[in-house]
DNA sequence: TACAGTTACCGTACGCGTACGAAAATGTCG
DNA sequence: CGACATTTTCGTACGCGTACGGTAACTGTA
């Protein structure tokens, strides 16, 4: 039996309630205090547990990724590296929560390492060395969270309250005679933002990425001809 | 003469103090509190001029970019987009206060429609209906966006505190048979991290989408063969 | 029994963004 | 000179994350 006064709080304890009043409420009504309040507890008392919040929420994700299986995927290394970073797009984008921690480091719960290491090894199969494949790791992994960002928080505010986004009308006013393109489709905005293009953008980056350092490819700084 | 109480703050005022605030002392030091002090005012004051912090910002992004002249482009439509595409992230790179900010939309400042406008041009030029080339720009503007996210908050969490990043111990932990190719670079992965590797990204991933829309090209949901 | 050591908890306080409604300072009108 | 409408400012208050230092509850040892 350890030393010391025994604990009440627990860091299951702790993750369970708090994935619960996600689940339930939402993100905005996880707060320290509320999440103390439901475990019968002071504030300060959870930062035995847990380093801060952002913390907490990584251990949340951590206790999520656990539960995902690894699926099947394609033999062939571009088409698996579009799976698995769909795949990941996909997991994430059901839990817009995370989106607030997401940006703090470029890896994620341990158990969603996974998803790095398949990625990682696709783009090795394909033809890259390590650090290659790295790098088009990270450029996915990237184009993803900024993805992600972008939806969410777009949403989020549009879900408080009614008045559309920021510069709309900046949009319809400025544009016209000095920006045609933007001019032409100013009305459409909104419908051309929300359509879900990441399927198609996300195989056309990865393409990019593995064609940029393909097998008997030296890295190329610029490819300016077509084909 | 209008009626009503005569301004003591002025929209100008308050941008121009608050930018000063941001060159000279960083973005954790501007608050509203603080911003209503140095212009001998109330924090709540600052509200009449302003819906909230986000948009102050906002306004500031704005500032800028009313200074920064517009460079000349290559004509190749794949050079220019990539162009832009990279004076883009460099000048919001160098600004890393906005990032919080960027989320929130993913068009900015009036004055910043510049940089969509020209990618959306560029990939009409490249043959993209113009449908295809709002997909593409924000596509680029989610990568863009993401790099800059992993890149600004990082780098302030390591200014903080010295504790390495979340999970590094993580990674060498679990990786390591499980994992084989993250535990054959674990070591140096803050260091293949750091590495600035966006220009060549930034190109593959631009190559990429433009391929996918190109000229004589049916939009193609999976391209599955390599070339 | 007394005391030290160790672990867990918590009370207080700070600064943050900002909702809300009252108050101040001007114009105009009767 | 009021009375009023209009515009701007501001005092108060809420909930947030969390730094800091104290206290409570247990173990072992003297």
């Amino acid at each position: 039996m350890p030393p010391g006064r025994p604990p009440r709080l627990s860091l299951d304890a702790i993750i369970t309630a708090a994935d619960r009043i996600l689940e339930a409420e939402g993100p905005d009504k996880l707060s320290m205090r509320r999440l103390a309040g439901e475990l019968n507890s002071a504030p300060m008392a959870l930062y035995h547990h847990v380093r801060d919040k952002d913390q907490l929420l990584l251990l949340i994700l951590e206790k999520h990724a656990e539960q995902i299986p690894h699926p099947d995927l394609p033999e062939d290394p571009q088409e698996r590296l579009t799976a698995v970073a769909l795949l990941l797009y996909e997991l994430l984008a059901e839990r817009a929560w995370i989106v607030e921690v997401l940006a703090a480091g470029d890896l994620f719960a341990p158990s969603a390492l996974w998803f790095v290491e398949s990625m990682i090894g696709a783009a090795v199969d394909h033809g890259c060395t390590t650090e290659q494949a790295v790098e088009v790791y990270r450029a996915i992994w990237h184009y993803i969270l900024g993805n992600l960002i972008i939806r969410v928080i777009s949403a989020r505010r549009r879900s408080r309250t009614d008045t559309p986004v920021y510069g709309n009308e900046a949009i319809a006013q400025m544009s016209i005679g000095t920006y045609p393109h933007i001019a032409s489709i100013a009305d459409r905005w909104d419908e051309l933002s929300d359509r879900d293009s990441h399927r198609h953008a996300l195989t056309a980056i990865v393409n990019g990425l593995l064609d940029s350092y393909g097998p008997n490819t030296q890295p190329r700084r610029h490819r300016v001809g077509r084909r």
